[in-house]
DNA sequence: CACGTCATGGAACGTCATTCCATACTTGCC
DNA sequence: GGCAAGTATGGAATGACGTTCCATGACGTG
């Protein structure tokens, strides 16, 4: 009855883990702790696991942030509610604010955005877009590139307005970052900055999530003066 | 004459490190070993000096990097030929094309565009465009949205254009990315993706470059609306 | 020539990602 | 029903890294 097994582990907890255990803890700790947040003694402390374990289900931390940001996307189609009836335009409209949305909410992913090209939930939100741009009258060798356009204005403009929000800290919002960034431009030399002096009030009341909207209308509009009127 | 002083330093260089020193010195460790070979051992060892020296000129690595982006920036602006007589349009494009290119050449600095807006070249690229801007006959209260659409567009666009050629490595060019791209599309499920499959050949024969200067003409088409002719 | 400030070089520290290995559960095969 | 091969786990050990600390030296000023 003496107690000698002290240094043997517990019975093993098989099948506890998998990749989606393990990134959907990863999302936790960053959108805890901001993109620093992530490191492997946190992530076996909420897992209750060791470092080896972990490293069976993903082949190291780079991937691992990958496979967040791209859960990250996926979250963003899951929350869309698909609305048939809507024009192509107004869907599309809806898929980029998700999106925008959605990534404001987990900044850290915003810098990795761009290297998740081929991921899964990367691929469905392309796949979306390609299929709205379908349903338009846009002559077929057209649609690559427009719907790429959209992609990757969508995707790199999104990542950049997340960006200045992680730059702010996690405890002020995007608006008082703003106005820091304005007090720093009307603090420049108008002699070298005659322009960013004076446009730098304008900047103070500024939305990012308007200037967004407004540069996909642009593109949108483009769109729409190549098809003609939409289907 | 014994030689105990073995153990002493040898005479302090003074004044041989300062803050461009150190940031050139870090831009060149990126240029030639990526995004992971900016080491403090590695930076030390090329300058010939202790991590104290260096932390004396620099907070920490994340401001170095910044100040090293923003370095880049700054050569994309030198680089630079001024040619006067030719339209706002046409400087705005070639100043486009230098960033573009100029980051094309040094991948490493992409994810960190977005962190330097306040940094002094990238402050100088803004008043840049935004000069010209002021030489059109735009409305003065129009001049802030077109200025920061095009520095925004510029910026992510080209940050994502080059992450792209950071994650095919160092010694494949980016046309090896984009077919390896194309296959990883092609190979999907077609009932899944319909539309990515059937545009995954289109990507092969597709050229970033034309594709960010085609989006760039499309704001400056805008720009161009609005503004009836240029003076 | 003394004294405070600026600057340097490198040792020491703590954190982190990653590797390695001993263990145990599961499956398939005889 | 047992034995081997593959699958999965937990944690100790390792090495690289960013950062801090401190002893030392050079310069400017009185």
């Amino acid at each position: 009855m003496t107690c000698q097994d002290e240094v043997m582990p517990p019975a093993r907890n098989r099948g506890r883990l998998s990749r989606d255990v393990v990134v959907n803890a990863a999302v936790d700790l960053l959108d805890e702790h901001g993109s620093r947040g992530l490191t492997f003694k946190l992530l076996t402390e909420r897992l209750q696991t060791g470092a080896g374990a972990v490293y069976w289900h993903v082949a190291n931390k780079d991937e691992l942030v990958t496979m967040a940001t791209d859960q990250v996307i996926g979250t963003a189609l899951e929350r869309l509610s698909p609305e048939p009836g809507t024009s192509p335009e107004a869907r599309i409209r809806a898929l980029a604010l998700s999106v925008y949305d959605t990534l404001d909410q987990h900044t850290w992913a915003a810098p990795h955005v761009v290297a998740v090209h081929t991921m899964p939930h990367t691929m469905r939100l392309l796949e979306r877009i390609g299929g709205m741009i379908a349903e338009t009258r846009l002559p077929v060798r057209r649609r690559f590139a427009v719907a790429t356009a959209i992609f990757i204005y969508l995707t790199s403009v999104t990542a950049q307005d997340a960006g200045r929000a992680v730059a702010a800290g996690p405890d002020s919002t995007r608006d008082d970052m703003l106005r820091h960034e304005a007090q720093q431009w009307a603090a420049l030399d108008p002699e070298t900055f005659p322009f960013v002096t004076r446009i730098a009030e304008d900047l103070g009341h500024h939305d990012d999530r308007d200037q967004f909207l407004t540069g996909l209308d642009l593109i949108l509009d483009g769109l729409r003066a190549q098809v003609g009127d939409l289907p």
